[in-house]
DNA sequence: ATTTACCTAACGACCGTTAGGTAGGTGATT
DNA sequence: AATCACCTACCTAACGGTCGTTAGGTAAAT
């Protein structure tokens, strides 16, 4: 692996524990075995370092999303939807590209914050088109509650994806699970189930 | 308001807005209309500053959540989530003490981390124990479903509670609401309908 | 000969912190 | 009532350290 993909690799994983202004390139250079003045023979500066690990990041997590559903295409929308959940679990503990991009989702540097959030928005808007188009094509095929639109559906799905996903940035990974076991069930009862109330 | 008081408040915007690394005495101060030194006539250090905020901050939380409690205590379960759902929301647009609150829990700064979390995860199982007891109660007085359990309602309450003050966090209230309204009927559907499933 | 990828040295700016001084209020002693 | 010691709450100046960044040089590869 070359010195920049390992120094777009070593400032992600730093940039996700410490923050923008916490990281510091003297360690991340350390890090890579290369003095820090020599970060500037690959990057302008610290933002562009920054900037070029979360545009790969966004990348990373649009075709990681996309690769999943390919791969699952075939099972039920219940399969597929408990099963991304988990998915994003493993992904969590083998990479720190969620946590990266969960930590300038939420606390973005606020000097690039009019860099930063545009491609936020636009993963988010992604994720949720994607997730649309599942429930719409799956509305008629399975029992579904006819009075929960797609979008509602998407969207509720996404907040409770992030409630389990937060947990496990609190560091304790069984009580992610813990919170995947108790919300799953309730959220796909209350997707599929008979009686519908609104207030 | 005492000069401790406001720096007490001032930093609590500061650390919540730029982390607790990104905060700056010399700016705190500044708003404070004193002196950076002299902020250790009031404070041993910033990590005292900081827990003392910290402290003050998780006892207005538990303070508030109690105080809701009590208010509604004679709402039905249904209007008591709900209403608990958009009172958070208010008191994140109100105060900073939420968004400061939030961002502590998930990014702590690490040399701090052993003090701060202990502290994050009370408030945690204070809410989960308060949640709980109120499920526990209402389980015989309205027709939920008998086959999720208290705990397991209260788990994926909270977590559809994170994932919509999250989406706060991004700035955009709408969205939040967005959230909101959507994933409400969806959670509520799925702790009183009758059909059940469950993998 | 030029470019690439590193180095050392050093810049100015800002960081949290400490030293040391001052002005004003408090409270006891004379 | 006047004096003195003491304390609080601020100040200025400066410390050592780290920050991101730049200048300038070197050795190898093209």
């Amino acid at each position: 692996m070359s010195i920049k993909q390992q120094l777009l690799v070593i400032g992600r994983s730093h940039f996700a524990r410490d923050g923008y202004e916490g990281a510091s390139l003297a360690k991340i250079a350390t890090e890579a075995g290369i003095k820090k003045p020599s970060i500037y023979a690959h990057f302008n500066s610290k933002a562009d370092l920054f900037l070029q690990v979360l545009h790969r990041a966004a990348r990373v997590q649009q075709h990681s999303l996309r690769r999943y559903m390919l791969k699952h295409h075939h099972q039920t929308l219940e399969d597929k939807l408990h099963g991304l959940l988990e998915h994003m679990q493993e992904l969590y503990r083998s990479d720190d590209t969620i946590k990266f991009v969960m930590r300038m989702s939420f606390f973005p540097p606020q000097e690039l914050e009019d860099e930063v959030m545009p491609l936020i928005y636009g993963m988010l808007d992604t994720m949720e088109n994607q997730l649309v188009r599942l429930f719409e094509h799956n509305l008629h095929k399975e029992n579904l509650n006819c009075s929960v639109s797609a979008t509602q559906a998407a969207r509720a799905y996404m907040t409770c994806a992030d409630g389990i996903l937060l947990e496990v940035l609190y560091g304790q990974e069984h009580r992610s699970i813990q919170r995947l076991d108790a919300t799953w069930p309730i959220y796909w009862n209350g997707i599929i189930g008979k009686e519908q109330h609104l207030s």
